[in-house]
DNA sequence: AACAGTTACTACATCGTTATAGTAACATAA
DNA sequence: TTATGTTACTATAACGATGTAGTAACTGTT
């Protein structure tokens, strides 16, 4: 079938192709009467909106791009489910690009995400990449930062509260009766992973136990598995802290029957995965949805014009299971 | 900063946009040093591509939509992920439209992504809809179904093999000496569910132990835990075989404590989130990372060019968590 | 009757590319 | 020497919408 275009319905109808876009537009200088034959001829003849034309020509889309490290994690998925919700809401729909958490990807789906018109991003960071930050403020492009952001750079971002976070578990692990908890974190360096750090010690040095920063573990770029290989020669914890409950999963998973009694772990996103766990398990989490509809409306209040700043921290809490 | 286009670094270097255009595609009507200039001159001067003028005017955007009914599924994640892996390696890039299994969703990401021109479409089709599958022929955009698919219609699919996933299934359940098992479907109508179970009706039948389909249970529309409720009311039963793995957690979750002892449970997906499961479990998937690839592969080559019909059926083999 | 105001269109340049046809300059061959 | 290629470009018409300026046909006013 042949792709039928505004051309085709103008041409049926016996008008231009400004009267048969500008009733499909809704403006006001057409008669409804001819909106209604417009409407019901391109209906007819099966006239299929041409986003690829009216974007290069208004150089609106009304389409946001959302790039993301790895859409394979679930805390991710669910977030980008609820912004496209949100979006919906407001006729926009969104474009999702996965980075692997590599730099050059990241810069690529930028680069994708600007030269397709979306008319604005939502960039998930992949660890500590300020170039793109730096790119993305010179393609003048509304853009927000999601899930982490970078507290030395002046750029708008709506994240999770990662100090108060590490201070929530800490105050979990403190009235547990914890008092030798040992930290996990990626391998790289992510501020969000620093801050949770820095939260747990200030809630343990406030019952006076001050905690080394050799109990900052971290990951091998390799694998996540093996900082529960470190974990095991590390005979003085009674307590784990790990990233990401992903990351807390893949710990406990592999410490598996050697884990020792009493250990308890807490780890981050609180990710509903409606799963059995076999253990008492607790995890700081975003309140009401996390970043994701904070996220979605601030970037589309730029997209319209607010030059507002935009650094929301979204609250957390923390969520117990088999407790 | 304004916007660098082809004219913009075509004026800086003295030539036409016509030129510029061929250096970058690295047509060879174009001498080396030329190339090597553009190429200097545009990277020097910010030039960023613009997809959506090429689409328009080419009609091909090296992107292609895939259609899924909910992202947030990480079985679906997660072979999103490898689709996309697999596309950047022939320089296609994805864009990913969730449909939460709404039809009008469906009709409406099929035409944004018929609209947006891309290249082609994977549609893994929400529930029963069959009219998406008419407009996308209509449309006579290259199109391939995954993870789902309908026996009686012609159309390309790349889909477990769903008959025999419920075969090895009820293998299983034999092999364990089980010999009243219940299935538990989603609440609409999927083939791939009816498939899982004559699979599974098969392998007791050939024990000669035949399944009624009153043990064919479905869940309901609002939850999933709907499902469970009518399991408690079912004294006859020592195993369960759930259409997913979300939907096994959910189950088994919602049973908790008053679970019988002695339920054998085996799900769909084998999703690996490395989780430390409390109980035996089991669950079928699919080998070497599911029809991720062969469905990249399949439709490239159609919108190269190949009519060569694609009804691909992927292996699945069981996987014993804790046995 | 002449003028302004409104209504409901038409006409057309434009967005940034790509693709095709055209051409000037130079080399090669009979 | 004239025809024939080859090389490396130029010139220009698309692609399918949008948006602005222009206009013909009315209506209403004085």
């Amino acid at each position: 079938m042949k792709k039928v275009t505004l051309k085709d319905v103008a041409r049926e109808l016996g008008v231009t192709v400004g009267t048969v876009s500008h009733a499909l537009n809704g403006r006001d200088d057409i008669s409804d009467e001819m909106k209604r034959r417009v409407f019901e001829t391109a209906e007819k003849m099966g006239y299929i909106f041409n986003f690829t034309a009216a974007a290069l020509r208004s150089g609106k889309t009304k389409t946001i791009a959302i790039i993301v490290p790895d859409i394979s994690n679930p805390h991710i998925a669910y977030q980008i489910k609820l912004i496209e919700d949100r979006l919906r809401i407001h006729g926009y729909s969104a474009i999702i690009l996965n980075t692997d958490e590599d730099e050059d990807a990241e810069r690529k789906a930028i680069e994708l995400a600007y030269g397709r018109a979306s008319d604005g991003i939502l960039l998930c960071p992949s660890q500590k990449s300020l170039e793109s930050i730096g790119l993305l403020s010179r393609l003048e492009i509304p853009y927000l930062l999601i899930g982490r952001y970078f507290e030395n750079v002046d750029t708008d971002f709506v994240c999770a509260d990662d100090f108060y976070g590490g201070y929530l578990a800490g105050r979990y692990l403190i009235e547990e009766g914890k008092k030798a908890p040992v930290y996990i974190g990626a391998f790289d360096y992510i501020e969000a992973s620093e801050k949770r750090f820095l939260g747990m010690k200030k809630a343990f040095s406030e019952c006076g136990i001050e905690i080394s920063d050799c109990r900052f573990l971290k990951t091998s770029p390799k694998s996540n598995a093996d900082a529960a290989e470190k974990l095991t020669e590390f005979s003085e914890y009674d307590s784990i802290v790990a990233f990401s409950d992903i990351l807390a999963f893949e710990i406990m998973a592999h410490l598996g029957k050697s884990e020792k009694k009493g250990i308890t772990t807490v780890g981050f996103d609180a990710i509903n995965l409606h799963i059995p766990l076999p253990i008492r398990y607790a995890s700081v989490g975003m309140v009401d949805g996390g970043w994701a509809e904070a996220a979605a409306d601030a970037l589309l209040e730029k997209i319209n014009g607010s030059s507002d700043r935009t650094r929301k921290l979204i609250d957390v809490k923390l969520f117990k299971f088999n407790h």
